[in-house]
DNA sequence: TTGTATGCGTTATCAC
DNA sequence: GTGATAACGCATACAA
């Protein structure tokens, strides 16, 4: 209840015999202050517990230091990794992180949007929900020049700059390996075609098959949420085939760990029966057994990446940028559930 | 570079030959403005496209809408579900959460929460450092009157809404499992004594010592950091004991794992020479071989509830409150690392 | 039920 | 190098 207490520059000022815009600028580190007032108002401010109302001054600057994320689970490894990432480039450049959660909802989405727009933001960094196929939510920042960047799960309706993984490499060399491994009919477990990243995972399947000499089935490729409960109806429907897989690429590692899961306990072995690869190098997925060969994303770099990118636009609005999409490297990393002794 | 057209309250009174202030009420829903006015004035606001000033009614009212969230490693999954918690509250209730990370270091910690208290954040959320032994940077907030609350490393020095888990319970349930196992030396990798949490843990594990008839020896208490190295770095410790242990039970699955991994590796049986209980419940505890026995802790649970009893405190200032500690239960989840055939 | 007047704390513009 | 003043957009005490 010490409300009234609070010090303001012009309290300075009073005390100072000065104007309240001295105090401002000296506080400011403005270079026309002199070295000797930029001192005593330092001081004075000490001494008087001065707080600057950072409210007021955003309120005043139409800037909030702020940037708004927004992802779709923050628990999942990737995203919290990525937002590390972020988190530590604007910590060192004095920018806070607001950040929020769609849980893979576009209505939740939207709303969050508006929240952000509404507490004027200065840019958002973005990785849209599963769902999310209409963007008009995401064209407010555009409109009003707030910059928004993309990560991982991008949207091509909308000019700005993006980071991606190379999902397509990363699948290609995922399933490339698997038919070195002497596999011939190679499933795919993919997720929801609107995203782009399950979309370029799957083109770079079926480009690696098509590399190496094996058919494509159709009947060999399933898409669904890739969810646990999902993963394991889409592996029972494989093995009903007439003609069963000898492998099975997994657009994420949760599936490939519910799959490998399921084939064991119905009496498979991976990877000798059934080879598994998964995507995104979950944490678990070198400690469970069989460890869970996968494709690596640097999702700290691309925090980073992100952070820097958006911070670049912020502090130079007026500029003209050529917008970019930047392709970070994946690799992939074998392990038990794929390393067949030939 | 449309900033220039934003559209304020001034700009729909105009328009409509009313004051600014009728307007300001309408948007508000004030009761006391007629239902004909506010009706006109919603219609109109909408038409010209208006978006209140977050900024500036925040100014204003000297209140944000927003709650700080301190927590030392975002992507652990037990701090990322109580995010989830705490996240899923807040915006229902129409509150914005900012998050950030101290990565357990009481240096940037103490720089977030001068950041959360500058940009004047309704109320905090914080689970202290593993560094953190002076509070002084925390003491901000109850001195200003701005709600704080402390959930799992809590700070007994600050009066102030609790949420802990029983870690006490937890522990002792943990390490009478092992007794009645047969475990008849059972050691303890315990975590720094500056937090509550492993002082507790460690009760725990002494009272079910004596309960369970077995001598404690100190030699067979290792408090460190509990990361993986330093996981391995004690079980190495415990193993050069003239009288090994024959059970290990570590305050978090981290080391755990690492504890197991390091058995086996060195050709011991989990859970027939050495039987080893975690805590938390990580992800990846059941799907690792050996699953680890461990004690579950209600994360997402424990996010809600601080939520709900920082908002509640935000929204009644001036009601004076009796500060309650509340403790969750925990409840062991037994595994193979611990699931002795008898 | 509506209007008038004022101020929140800061920064920017202009003057000196 | 410093000061005076206005303005940002909104909410509220008070008046009508």
């Amino acid at each position: 209840m010490s409300d009234r207490l609070e010090t303001t520059i012009h309290d300075i000022a009073k005390k100072l015999n000065i104007s309240a815009s001295t105090v401002s600028r000296a506080l400011k580190n403005n270079p026309v202050i002199s070295e000797a007032t930029r001192k005593l108002i330092n001081k004075t401010a000490e001494e008087m517990g001065y707080r600057p109302n950072t409210l007021a001054a955003n309120f005043r600057t139409k800037r909030t230091n702020t940037i708004g994320v927004i992802v779709p689970l923050i628990h999942r490894h990737f995203f919290s990794s990525v937002i590390s990432g972020i988190e530590e480039v604007a910590y060192k450049k004095g920018f806070t992180v607001t950040i929020s959660q769609s849980n893979d909802l576009l209505e939740k989405e939207s709303k969050i949007a508006q929240t952000l727009f509404a507490n004027r933001v200065d840019g958002v960094i973005i990785s849209i929900a599963m769902e999310t196929t209409n963007f008009d939510h995401l064209q407010l920042f555009p409109a009003k020049n707030i910059p928004i960047v993309f990560f991982d799960r991008v949207v091509d309706e909308i000019d700005a700059h993006k980071i991606v993984v190379d999902d397509f490499g990363g699948a290609y060399r995922a399933t490339r390996h698997l038919a070195e491994m002497g596999s011939k009919r190679i499933a795919h477990i993919g997720g929801p075609m609107n995203l782009n990243i399950y979309k370029n995972r799957q083109a770079g399947y079926l480009k690696a098959l098509a590399d190496s000499g094996l058919p494509t089935d159709e009947m060999l490729v399933i898409n669904n949420n890739l969810t646990r409960e999902q993963g394991i109806e889409a592996v029972q429907k494989l093995l009903n085939l007439p003609e069963k897989p000898d492998a099975i690429f997994c657009a994420n590692d949760t599936t490939a760990q519910s799959v490998i899961f399921h084939l064991i306990k119905t009496g498979y072995k991976v990877p000798d029966d059934i080879a598994v690869v998964g995507f995104s190098n979950e944490p678990f997925s070198e400690m469970v057994t069989p460890s869970i060969s996968t494709v690596r994303q640097p999702g700290f770099l691309i925090g980073i990446k992100s952070a820097d990118l958006l911070i670049e636009q912020i502090l130079n609005k007026q500029k003209e940028i050529e917008f970019q999409t930047i392709v970070m490297p994946t690799d992939l990393i074998i392990r038990e559930s794929s390393a067949r002794q030939k």
